[in-house]
DNA sequence: CGCAGAATTGATACATCTCAAGCTGGGTGG
DNA sequence: CCACCCAGCTTGAGATGTATCAATTCTGCG
């Protein structure tokens, strides 16, 4: 249990005002009375890239939200067989309120910090205060569009459309952090390996690297390194996710 | 804009206490005053099978519930390619609370009747009751789940396991409506039809016919007409299907 | 009866998977 | 400090599952 390489940021006892989520995570619209009932029972916990977090089936005491870092939810078939459900950035929920076991194994791809709620005591905020409740019914309801997104990419996008589509909404996600320029060049690190990109697309990790192999050679993509990406036209990338075009950059 | 064969029942205004879905939809944990405020702003619509209901990108000012009939929620690409995303049956909810415009193309699969709500109204319920909120919530949550598991399906299931996974959902809503023998025997009606199955399952409609001939072929299904199924051994069908096995029958 | 929509079946093409062999870069121990 | 090592990745050749294109065959209904 010895820290590896780099260390995470140790989080201790983070004051809620200070936090780096405290306006887009659950508890994004809290009052300070409400913010004080949900620090008596938070903890922060931290985790190496690579580790599993719960298994699906344990049993799980609390929720969290990421504070930073990224992990995977990922269901597994009898026969390994795997797929990505979910991947949770900063500010993103863990766990679901009057559930007592995980459905899904979840995964911690880099290293990462959590901001846990002891779970009976969450249950009984999301009584007693609407807002709590009120902005996880928000992110549930953009969790759910984004997962059918994700499905019309499982159902119906070539190995070509899916790369490029995980491309685009990995950079549109870091696009919407720092600001950057609009259209023209883009620059992304990928913060999955291939295997996690295999198991977030329905695809092998050797069809994973071939596709991206072939967007490279189109010049839709350059790479250095293994993750590190820069795109020449964003436009052009977009097309070939086979997105509805419109944008919906801003909106 | 005639009516053709079969009229569906006529809901002009049923009281909310006679609804038939009244302890199962997102009005489930309302009081009697909370009802009262839904009823005043709440009116049904019927709808023939076939018909669209909404376009993806046309403005919504209503959200709803599923009174009765069979309802899909698809996405449709530049050249055509299309996936379901959704599949409502009664005393599921429609829309979301927030936005302007329809993400998804509503299709009525049978004649299908709705009780809607104006959405500004209902947003201000929303506000300042807590009941409907918080059933909402718990949808939603639902709702993501069964995404989730639809993602393994599309990302890694053959087209066999689509097809049994299918028939597998399908007859375990009916059972989770008028009981039956648990295990045994068991009877289905689909609701879709080839294409509507190939839809749902990422696979074209040929495929769909095919896999279901196999399973006939191998016996795990017997089948009348185009739609009405048999399981001669449901168990059988659960191992075909491909799922963790341990059940959750009743859970 | 005969039509039209729905479904089945067949033959072939092709995208992705599978199995297998190398490559690459960064960390480690001699 | 260098050689080795190993996880992560790339590339190749061939197998295979599903899509595509094209006839039929059903089935309910006018």
């Amino acid at each position: 249990m010895s820290r590896t390489s780099t260390a995470p940021t140790k989080f201790t006892h983070v004051a809620c005002g200070d936090c780096p989520i405290r306006h887009r995570a659950v508890c994004a619209r809290c009052d300070d009375t409400e913010l004080k009932q949900l620090d008596e029972i938070k903890y922060y916990r931290s985790f190496q890239a690579g580790q599993t977090i719960v298994w699906s089936g344990d049993r799980m005491d609390f929720v969290a939200s990421v504070v930073s870092g990224i992990a995977t939810l990922t269901q597994t078939m009898e026969d390994g067989r795997r797929q990505m459900v979910g991947l949770l950035l900063p500010a993103d929920f863990v766990g679901r309120p009057g559930r007592e076991t995980a459905a899904y194994d979840v995964v911690a791809t880099t290293d990462l910090v959590m901001c846990c709620f002891r779970k009976k005591p969450f249950e009984d905020i999301m009584v007693t205060t609407p807002h709590v409740g009120q902005r996880l019914l928000e992110m549930t309801l953009d969790e759910l569009d984004a997962a059918r997104e994700w499905m019309l990419l499982l159902g119906r996008k070539t190995a070509r459309e899916k790369i490029a589509s995980l491309i685009v909404i990995i950079a549109r996600r870091d696009l919407s952090l720092k600001p950057g320029d609009a259209d023209g060049r883009v620059v992304v690190d990928l913060p999955l390996t291939r295997e996690a990109m295999s198991e977030y697309l329905g695809l092998t990790l050797e069809t994973v690297s071939r596709q991206i192999s072939a967007l490279r050679k189109d010049g839709i993509i350059q790479i250095e390194g293994k993750r590190h990406i820069t795109i020449p036209d964003f436009d052009r990338l977009i097309e070939e996710a086979g997105d509805d075009s419109d944008g919906g950059f801003l909106a």
